[in-house]
DNA sequence: CGGGGGCTTGAGGCCACTCAACGATAGTGG
DNA sequence: CCACTATCGTTGAGTGGCCTCAAGCCCCCG
């Protein structure tokens, strides 16, 4: 959902700083700190205060909203090379956790906002990267309202496919769970569907690996999106 | 949707220079037209390049997309006051109509962003109401993929409340269609949601118009809504 | 080997959709 | 003034897609 991902797998990952449109030694100001979280555990909480803004540097992340009853709706996957947490005014919209283990870098959002104060290029870059994630949201909506559980799931392939698919592969960090509440749908309905889709020899898996998809007819699979 | 919505109606609706923080006077770079469109016109389409930012200052806008065979999904209804058409890097991501006779101000983008690269409080504004509409996409993503037919229309009359409520009454410009759109359900199961709150007393109607609505029990109302 | 998490698959139920009929209102033209 | 039409909204009957509930398999990890 950002355009700052890299796409390249041999090219080193450019780090926060270059995203927002700074070069690393000239903003002493603006300092990158790194931190690990294990598998399941929560990063920030929805409604706290939002002091640093994140970017992934391995592994996977979700971020939810909750109704008091317990249903979830994951509004983004955040993968290697995301920056996320930037969602906000002055407190978090999402709660978000690892899904796996899960490094990332961070910096103070207080400091970000000083250097777009003076700096037009990286306030520029901050406007891009909210605008991405209001376009994704603007797509997901669409997606949530109108498309049935088949599309949604096919939607999801092909977007996972253009953000993680390495040799012709892609693993996905996230179970049938989130997938299902990513889509608003159940993991129930999920797996059906996934099931039909191999049925129907559009997708393999690797080994007994769930997670370990190959594609093999992307055409076919685009035809049953239904574009706008 | 907008934090830059009028909400005492006896005053002047603020112009949207204001709203982008700059002193109508003292920007003689950015020219305020007018423009009118009648009922059910279309005032851009999805993919159209996005040269100028719009507006509300009499009737109402939907905005939507559509898929290949007709369903469509309806993102935002624009109010009197509300500015959109800034949802874009360069291209309308959504088509909007006039939901009834309309009159719009009008500022060319391009002129918008020349002002913002040395005006940091301008670019402030600018990105503010971006973060506006990503939040109210966020809630709806949220609404659109776990709520239940009732929790959507009642979360739809609070919504219009808050943002339309004169005197007591609000007077819908939208038809239950496109509430239906806005809120991933049909017209029939919108009526019957708003039938259902009729009956056990928490709403009424004005006359014989459907459109004209009061709300005679808000905490009743809130109750159903279910808060994240 | 036992336990637990993740995934699939089946059977049945329910909520929202589909299809249809009908009433009310507004606009149009004779 | 009265058809005539079109649009909008409500309501009912029946269907169907997705959900719920449950069983069972596989794999990992103790």
């Amino acid at each position: 959902m950002f355009s700052y991902v890299n796409t390249d797998p041999a090219a080193p990952l450019p780090n926060m700083l270059g995203a927002f449109g700074m070069a690393s030694a000239s903003s002493p100001m603006v300092t990158l700190n790194e931190f690990t979280y294990k598998k399941g555990t929560e990063i920030y909480g929805e409604k706290e205060p939002a002091d640093y803004v994140y970017q992934v540097k391995s592994g996977a992340v979700r971020s939810y909203k909750l109704l008091s009853d317990g249903r979830r709706q994951i509004g983004a996957f955040h993968l290697v090379g995301d920056i996320f947490g930037l969602e906000n005014g002055s407190e978090h919209r999402f709660t978000t956790e690892a899904i796996v283990d899960t490094a990332v870098h961070l910096v103070k959002r207080r400091s970000l906002e000083l250097v777009a104060e003076s700096d037009a290029m990286v306030a520029r870059n901050l406007l891009g990267m909210t605008t991405n994630n209001l376009q994704h949201a603007e797509d997901h909506m669409l997606l949530l309202g109108r498309k049935t559980s088949l599309e949604r799931v096919v939607a999801f392939l092909l977007e996972m496919d253009k953000r993680l698919t390495a040799a012709g592969v892609m693993t996905l960090p996230m179970c049938r769970r989130d997938i299902a509440d990513y889509l608003g749908l159940t993991l129930e309905t999920v797996s059906r569907a996934l099931s039909r889709l191999h049925e129907i020899g559009i997708l393999g898996f690797i080994g007994n690996n769930q997670r370990q998809i190959v594609l093999l007819d992307r055409q076919h699979l685009a035809n049953l999106e239904l574009r706008d």
